[in-house]
RNA sequence: GGGGGCGUAGCUCAGUUGGUUAGAGUGCCGGCCUGUCACGCCGGAGGUCGCGGGUUCGAGCCCCGUCGCUCCCGCCA
């Protein structure tokens, strides 16, 4: 028999009754009836419950076992009683009557109780990381996610894709988040910097001709962390195609997206065709570029209806400004005065002015809008609204005003909070879609000049013509997200693979061409020797198996992560470097007086 | 860098208007218990009320400062 074990923890069922088995495992769970005693054995495939009677000579062992011990025992296995079967647990069939017990490990007094899986503080559970990854849950969530990578690495097999690994030290980019520097021994002052992402790489790669790339990605930032952002690392599902039209990413990854999400969501509905929603239609009905389409609210402009209307307050800045818009979030189900004061009182705690709004209900057999706006621009314009929302006795509106560049946001958490307070919100699936044709440029009030709305790799739609003929915030890219439940889970583009076209782009945000020369050195030169049009996009993994394990924080998904200070307790990083490690890489601190 | 919330036993939390010896559940230790699977019953240990200062006859509670955790804003091409 095997030092350790004959089956898992999770193996042993009805079939297994009469043989004689060995097992191994942590001691999840002691039950002493001071005659039987009956211990909980599990492992990373399950549970399987050890029965030892009085008379058994692993008694006197037993009885000295505590949680989290490692134990190996010996015994056999036997049917249940009908009464005692437990349909809770898989081996619950059956139970394993030991009659030796090798203790492998002790353990201490817990400091985190892997039974049960009480809440515990972030902090404890992330020094003592080796214990919370035993609990189930978590657990669970760590195997799933693993199961998500390899199911997205056979698909882009199978979708004709390769993947290629890029350097983990590499140099600073200029643009976008602060990079995480590593000094050179070797070259005196000089740094690497950890990849934000592996961007030009990849395009170097379809300039070298390797069509269909792709790589799980890990990419390192050097930002303040969230909840849905991990402090240094993520990682990426990082692809790009060489000859190749946006219509062309979208067609190949939207089946392989779609098909991780429906092997993993649990038997929840997943979108069978991503609608693709233009940027600026999403702003619109939505308020975001990354609309949770669970929620089936839209919203519309009712600008017409509030001009020259009793309302003054939303006339008056009608008529003062023409960019003022009021736009109107329909409340289906939300017709109560209590539901409309909640909601204004939650606009008064976000800054706002307050949340103007109608409601219908029915007075004397007709049909009635209620409340102060309603009164104020009367009866017609009342009736106007509801119509064209498609409103009814029982539902709500609310109105925001003003331009809409600085209050669409605004408008779309109202309409985020109206869908799941009314239950409006439908959770029990996955909604995706694509955004596209994202702005080019965007303007940047506080440098008051044009700048790069994403990044400056993407294409501009219109080419070298638009650039020099169109006002440039009304450029499009050819840039996209993917979008699934509120989350952008994916964002790419087709690239600007044009030396002329990359120095025009430059210019028009105020850099010249030595600055493309000596921020994108590399990528500009290769351009200059044969480019392949190409594109590709970057899908947040961590993100996406978020979603799929239903939980609110990476961290419930990743084995080993840091605190929201950037340090990770288990290990006890960053530390300091010694005197000598500093010498050898010509560094000296400098640190902030205390 | 800025803002909000929290901080009382190992853990989750209660603690009245500022008033006697700061409690409960859970975990831990000991005892009892032959069918439990959140086993049950009895007993015990366990507290710098985050830390420092102030107001007061008296502070877990009020005030000021500070530290820690967390969420958000900035940031994240």
């Amino acid at each position: 028999m095997h030092r350790y074990r004959s089956h898992t923890c999770g193996q042993l069922g009805r079939a297994a009754v009469g043989s004689a088995v060995r097992l191994s495992g942590w001691v999840h769970r002691v039950r002493d009836h001071g005659g039987v005693l009956f211990i909980d054995l599990r492992d990373h495939y399950g549970i399987t419950q050890v029965v030892i009677d009085p008379d058994s000579p692993a008694f006197k062992a037993a009885e000295a076992v505590r949680a989290e011990w490692v134990i190996r025992l010996d015994g056999s296995v036997k049917a249940r009683t009908p009464e005692t079967v437990n349909a809770n647990l898989a081996t619950g069939e059956i139970e394993v009557y030991a009659r030796e017990i090798e203790v492998l490990s002790v353990a201490r007094d817990l400091p985190l109780p892997v039974f049960g899986e009480p809440d515990y503080p972030e902090d404890i559970r992330l020094k003592y990381r080796f214990l919370d990854l035993r609990r189930e849950t978590l657990h669970a969530n760590i195997v799933k996610r693993t199961r998500i990578v390899a199911d997205m690495r056979r698909r882009m097999g199978d979708a004709g894709f390769t993947e290629y690994t890029t350097p983990i030290l590499t140099a600073s980019s200029p643009e976008g988040a602060r990079d995480f520097l590593v000094p050179s021994r070797i070259h005196a002052g000089k740094f690497f910097a950890l990849p934000q992402a592996p961007q030009q790489y990849k395009q170097l790669l379809m300039v070298a001709g390797f069509d269909r790339y792709f790589q799980i990605a890990p990419c390192f930032r050097d930002e303040d962390p969230r909840a849905d952002r991990l402090p240094g690392e993520f990682y990426q599902l990082d692809l790009e195609m060489s000859f190749v039209t946006q219509e062309d990413v979208w067609a190949t990854m939207e089946p392989i997206l779609r098909g991780v999400f429906e092997s993993f969501a649990d038997g929840k509905p997943v979108t069978p065709s991503f609608p693709r929603i233009p940027y600026d239609v999403a702003i619109r009905k939505y308020g975001s570029d990354k609309p949770d389409l669970r929620n089936p609210i839209e919203m519309q402009a009712v600008t017409d209806h509030f001009r020259d209307s009793g309302f003054k307050v939303f006339a008056r800045m009608i008529a003062d400004n023409p960019k003022v818009e009021i736009w109107a979030i329909p409340a289906k189900t939300g017709g109560s005065r209590a539901f409309c004061d909640r909601m204004n009182g939650w606009a008064q705690s976000q800054g706002q002015p307050g949340l103007g709004y109608i409601f219908w209900r029915s007075e004397n057999g007709a049909l009635e809008g209620a409340g102060p706006l309603a009164k104020n621009i009367g009866p017609e314009r009342t009736e106007a609204i509801r119509t064209q929302l498609g409103l009814g006795e029982g539902d709500a509106c609310f109105f925001v005003a003003g331009e809409p560049a600085k209050f669409y946001k605004f408008a779309g958490e109202a309409r985020n909070r109206v869908g799941a307070d009314l239950n409006l919100t439908d959770t029990e699936r996955f909604e995706c879609c694509w955004i596209v044709d994202f702005p080019f440029f965007e303007w940047d009030e506080e440098e008051k000049k044009v700048e790069f709305a994403h990044n400056p790799f993407s294409m501009p739609q219109g080419g070298l013509e638009a650039l020099e003929t169109q006002d440039p915030l009304t450029i499009k890219a050819f840039q996209y997200d993917m979008v699934c439940n509120g989350f952008e889970i994916a964002s790419g583009s087709i690239r600007n693979q044009s030396p002329e076209l990359m120095v025009k782009a430059f210019e028009m945000v105020g850099l010249s061409k030595a600055d493309v020369e000596e921020r994108f050195g590399g990528m500009y030169r290769a351009f200059q020797y044969g480019a392949p049009p190409h594109g590709g996009m970057a899908a947040g993994i961590d993100r996406i198996v978020m979603l799929l394990c239903g939980v609110q924080n990476l961290r419930e998904i990743t084995l080993f992560p840091m605190n929201q200070r950037a340090e990770d307790l288990l290990m006890g990083a960053p530390s300091e470097a010694t005197p000598k490690q500093l010498r050898e890489l010509h560094l000296r601190l400098n640190l902030p007086s205390a």
